[in-house]
DNA sequence: CCAGACGTTGTT
DNA sequence: GTCTGG
DNA sequence: CCAGACGTTGTT
DNA sequence: GTCTGG
C-alpha cells in the first residue's frame, strides 16, 4: 500500500467485526486516501469499539496538527524505537478492517492493482493517538496509522512494501492494551494470513478524488497465503 | 498513495 | 523539484 | 546547554 | 514528550 484502500459493507467485513465482538457497522468507502476518516477497532481496558479516526497519526505532543511528515504509515522495522510511534505502539494499537487495498507498479506510468482476499476481510495492524486538551473530549482528534512491512514474494512483483495483515488468532493480543507492544513484535512479519488475488484496475482511481468502485481489468492472479 | 499546484495585480 | 490536498 | 526533529515511499 | 545534533 499502503496509502489507498477500500472498505465495503459486506458479509466478509461484518464477519471480521463479529469475530472481534464489535457491534457497530461501517460505511462503504472506496479509494480511501490518507487524512480521511476511517473506521478502526480499538480496545480500552476490556472494551472494544469501532471508531472513525483521522488516517494520519497526530502525536499528542504536537502543538498543532501538521502534515509535515508522512505519518499514515509506520514501518514495522524500528516501530519500538521510533520517537513518534513507540508510545502508541506500546499501548494504543488498533485494527483497520480492510476489504481490499491498492498498490502501484510503474508500467508506462502508474498502474494500480487491487489486492483482495479470496475470502473474508483483512485485519491490518495499526496504532492510534489522541490529540488535544484532556478536559475537552469533543475537541480532541483521534488519529491512526497503518503498520507496513516488506512485501511477500507474490506481492513484491507489484510493490516492495505492504501493510501488516494479522492472522485471526493474533487479533486479541494485538488489541489488548495490557500487553506491551514490544512483546508483540513477532506478530509483525511479512505474511499473508489468507489467499489473495492481485488484479489490475482502471487508472482513473489514481486520482484520490474518484470515490467509485474501481473497474477491474484483465485476469486476477491468485497469491496463496504461503507464497 | 497520487494528482495538482506552485502567483500576482486588479477588476467584478 | 517539492509541497499540499484529497 | 538549547534547538529542532519526530516520517514514508520510491528513485537515483 | 523525548532524543539527537551542534
Amino acid at each position: 500500500m499502503c496509502g489507498r484502500y477500500n472498505v465495503t459493507d459486506d458479509p466478509a467485513l461484518r464477519a471480521l467485526l463479529d469475530y472481534l465482538n464489535v457491534k457497530a457497522a461501517v460505511t462503504e468507502q472506496y479509494n480511501i486516501t490518507p487524512t480521511e476518516n476511517v473506521p478502526v477497532v480499538r480496545q480500552i481496558g476490556s472494551e472494544r469499539e469501532l471508531r472513525y479516526m483521522h488516517w494520519w497519526l497526530i502525536p499528542h505532543w504536537l502543538e498543532e496538527p501538521q502534515t509535515t511528515y508522512a505519518m499514515f504509515n509506520a514501518r514495522a522495522e524500528g516501530l519500538a524505537e521510533s520517537r513518534a510511534f513507540r508510545a502508541p505502539f506500546k499501548r494504543q494499537r488498533c485494527i483497520f478492517p480492510v476489504s481490499s487495498f491498492i498498490e502501484w507498479r510503474a508500467e508506462d506510468g502508474k498502474q494500480p492493482y487491487l489486492i483482495q482476499p479470496v475470502e473474508g476481510a483483512l485485519a491490518v495492524a495499526g496504532i492510534w493517538e489522541r490529540w488535544g486538551e484532556e478536559g475537552k473530549p469533543e475537541a480532541q482528534i483521534h488519529s491512526c496509522a497503518m503498520i507496513t512491512t516488506d512485501a511477500v514474494p507474490g506481492i513484491h512483483k507489484i510493490h516492495a512494501r505492504m501493510p501488516v495483515m494479522l492472522p485471526a488468532d493474533a487479533l486479541s493480543q494485538w488489541l489488548d492494551p495490557a500487553i506491551d507492544g514490544r512483546d508483540l513484535l513477532p506478530l509483525l512479519l511479512p505474511q499473508l494470513p489468507v489467499d489473495v488475488t492481485v488484479q489490475a484496475v482502471e487508472r482513473r482511481i489514481n486520482n484520490g478524488r474518484v470515490k467509485e468502485r474501481p473497474e477491474l481489468i484483465g485476469e486476477p492472479e491468485l497469491i496463496g497465503r504461503c507464497g
